[in-house]
DNA sequence: CCCAGCTCCGTAAACGTTTACAGTAAATGT
DNA sequence: ACATTTACTGTAAACGTTTACGGAGCTGGG
C-alpha cells in the first residue's frame, strides 16, 4: 500500500517530461519513441492516473449522485438500478445519498453541490418546498428532479402520473361491481401523498361515487402504517369491499389485517396497491397494483442528466412516464390472475417543462 | 450556476492572505478580527469548500466504495441500507458498483483503487479468483471483504455461517418429520454455492440421513432458476417432502412450482428458504428462511472499514454473524407462524483473522 | 536598551494533473 | 546557404486547497 507512482515517477523512469508522459496518456499526438518508453515505465510501476488531481485540473468528477428518501423503499430501489448502468455506461460513478426525506438533509445535499465532489445530481423529494426550489435554482451543479415540482420550475424534471394511475385503479374496481372504495393514503403533506388524495376524489367523482370521508385513512407509506390504517378503517366503517392504497407497503399492512380479520381477499374486499414493486408479484394473494414506472422514472433521469452534462444550456426536459396496472389475484382472484404478466407500457412522453399544464403526477 | 468563489476571493475581500482564510475554515487559532472579516465575506459570497482540491492536498476523499453483484438482490439492498447510515455518521459518501459478479468487473473496481477517488472499498464478490486475491493483497487503499476468502488471507473479512445456517434448516425440517429433503442451490463455482452444498451433505449426515443426488438441483440464484429447478426435481423424483432452498428467490421460484402443481405448502412439501429477506415474509405462504444477517454483515463492514481508516496497521479482523432462523408459514403452516416475528441474533463474534478453521460460511 | 518569547500572519511550496507557450531539431523550399 | 515549415518536447502555470516556515510586532525580563 505504498506511495503510488505519478507521472513524475514515470517521467524519471522513461527520461522524458512530465508532459510528455501525460500526451501519451492521452493519446495526443507524440513520436513513437517517446510512446513507447512511457507506456513501458507506466507498465512497469503499475501507474493509475489519479482521479482526485485529474478532476481538479479538469473540474470534472464523473460523478453523479443520486438521493433519496429511503434505499429500503423498493421503488427507489428500482430507480437506482436503472440509473446504475445507465451512468456506467458512459463513464460516470454513483454517489447515493439516503435522506431519510428528511428537508434539511436534502438542503444539505443540494448545498454540498458546492463542493463539486460531484458533476450533477439526481433528487427524488418526498415533500417540496421552497427551499427546495431556492436551492435548486441556485445549485452550482445540473440537477434532475424526480417528482412533481411546481409549474414553472426551471429544471429537469421526471414524473409519474399518480392521478391517471389512481383513475386506472379505481375504474378496474369499479369495473369489478366495487362501490364502497375505501383508500389508505400516506402523509397529505407530502406530493405524492396529496396528489392521490385529489386523483381519488376525482376518480370516484367520474365514476358517479359519493366522497365518504368515513373510508378513508392517513398514516404513512410503510407497511405497519398500512395495517394500522387498514385495523382502523374496519372498525370504523363497515361495507367496504375494496381498498385503494396509495402504495404497495400500505397494500401489504392491510392484506395482513384482512387476512387476520378473516375477510377474503378479493370476495370479500378487493385490494390494490401503487408502485408495483417485487413486493407485489410475491405477496399473498398477489397484489394488483398499479405500476408508475419507478423503473423508467429513474433511466429517463438518468438520460437528462447525461444529456445536459453534454449540454447545459438547453431548455429545461420535462419527462412524464404513463402508469400502468398490473392486474393480480388480490383484485380478481386466484385462477383468474394467472401468473406474473409483464406489464406493457407507452414510451416516456417529452415536451418543455413549461408547458406543463400537467396532472400533478405525485412520485414516487 | 458561475463560477463559485475560493479561498482567494475570500481573501481578497477581507482583506487577508489565502493562508488565513484556510487557517480560520479550519478553525484553527486566529485573532478574532480576522475571524469575524473571514466569516463574513464568505457568508456574504456562499462560499463552499471545493472537496476535489482539499482531497488532493489532504490524501482523504471522504468517501468509500461498495461493490456487490447485484444491487437489485434483497440481500445487498439489506447491506447497503446498513452501511450508508454507518458511513454518513462517520462523514463519508458511499460510491456504489453493481459488477453482475463478472469476474472481469470486480478486477476492474479493485484497479480503479489506484484513482484513488475513495478511501476504501468494501467488496462482495460472488466468486473469489486467484486474481481477486492478488489484486485484493496489493489495492492501493482498504479493502473490507463481505464473504469468505481462503484461510489466511490477508485482509479484513465479514463472513456469513452458512453451514451453520443449512444444518438449522435441516435440523427444523428434521424436527418436524421430514425425511426427504430436496436441495435446490445456486451455482457450485461461486462460494455460497459450493458451501452450501458441502452444508448439506454434511448436515443430513448428521441427522443420519441418506444423501440421494437425485433430489438436488444445482440452478442459478434467481427465481426463475428456482421454479426451473424445483420443477426438474419434482419430474424426476416423487416422494420429497421438504425443499431446502439456498436463496429466497429460489424459493419463491419453487412455491410457484408447488402451487402449480397442486401441492400443498407445507403439507406436502414444506420449505425453507435462506437470507431472509423482506420477500420472506411477504410470500404466501410466507417463508421460512435462514437469516444469514445481511444487514448485520454490512454494519460490520463499514465497522472493520471506518476501523481501518483510523489505523491502517492493524492486523486484519475477521467477523463471523451466526445465523438464525426464523420460522413461517412454509414450514408449520398459518396458524402456528403467526405474524411476523422478529428474529434475535447473538452479538457478532470477532477474532484475528489468521486464527480461522472457521466453516466456509458461503455469502451471500 | 536589548533580546527572548509570544502571537498572528503572509509567502511559498506542495498535492498530481493538464495545457498554453516557447524552444529545438530536422525537413523542406527557395 | 538560408528561411520556413513541421514535428515534437520541455518549462511553467494553473486548478483550490493545506501547511511549513519565517517575519513582524508586541510584551516583558534581564
Amino acid at each position: 500500500m505504498g506511495e503510488g507512482p505519478t507521472i513524475t515517477t514515470i517521467a524519471e523512469r522513461a527520461g522524458v517530461s512530465i508532459a510528455s508522459v501525460s500526451r501519451v496518456l492521452n493519446g495526443l499526438p507524440t513520436r513513437e519513441e517517446t510512446v513507447r518508453r512511457v507506456l513501458s515505465a507506466a507498465e512497469e510501476l503499475g501507474y493509475v492516473r489519479n482521479a482526485v488531481a485529474r478532476s481538479l485540473k479538469s473540474r470534472r468528477t464523473h460523478q453523479i449522485a443520486f438521493a433519496m428518501a429511503d434505499i429500503g423503499n423498493p421503488v427507489y430501489l428500482a430507480m437506482v438500478r436503472q440509473i446504475q448502468p445507465v451512468l456506467k455506461a458512459a463513464g460516470y460513478r454513483l454517489v447515493l445519498h439516503s435522506t431519510d426525506a428528511i428537508v434539511a438533509d436534502e438542503i444539505d445535499v443540494l448545498h454540498s453541490l458546492g463542493e463539486r465532489y460531484v458533476d450533477g445530481l439526481i433528487m427524488s423529494p418526498l415533500r417540496v418546498t421552497d427551499e427546495h426550489l431556492k436551492m435548486i435554482a441556485a445549485a452550482r451543479a445540473p440537477v434532475v428532479i424526480i417528482g412533481s415540482v411546481p409549474d414553472g420550475t426551471r429544471v429537469d424534471n421526471v414524473r409519474a402520473d399518480s392521478r391517471t394511475g389512481v383513475r386506472l385503479a379505481i375504474d378496474h374496481l369499479h369495473a369489478l361491481g366495487r362501490r364502497r372504495i375505501g383508500f389508505l393514503n400516506g402523509p397529505l403533506d407530502t406530493v405524492p401523498g396529496a396528489a392521490r388524495a385529489a386523483a381519488y376524489r376525482e376518480a370516484l367523482k367520474e365514476r358517479g361515487l359519493p366522497y365518504d370521508e368515513g373510508i378513508v385513512e392517513v398514516g404513512d407509506f410503510y407497511r405497519a402504517a398500512g395495517a394500522r390504517a387498514a385495523r382502523a378503517l374496519l372498525e370504523r366503517a363497515a361495507g367496504v369491499d375494496a381498498l385503494m392504497c396509495a402504495n404497495d407497503l400500505i397494500a401489504l399492512g392491510a392484506l395482513d389485517v384482512l387476512r387476520a380479520a378473516g375477510l377474503r381477499v378479493p370476495e370479500d374486499v378487493a385490494v390494490v396497491g401503487m408502485d408495483d414493486t417485487d413486493l407485489a408479484a410475491a405477496s399473498w394473494p398477489s397484489l394488483t397494483s398499479v405500476s408508475l414506472g419507478s423503473a423508467e422514472r429513474g433511466k429517463a433521469a438518468a438520460e437528462l442528466m447525461l444529456d445536459r452534462l453534454k449540454d447545459t444550456g438547453r431548455e429545461p426536459r420535462l419527462v412524464t412516464v404513463p402508469p400502468v396496472l398490473a392486474v393480480r389475484a388480490s383484485t380478481v382472484g386466484q385462477s383468474a390472475a394467472g401468473g406474473p404478466v409483464p406489464p406493457v407500457r407507452a414510451l416516456p412522453a417529452t415536451r418543455p417543462a413549461d408547458a406543463a399544464s400537467d396532472p400533478q403526477g405525485g412520485t414516487p
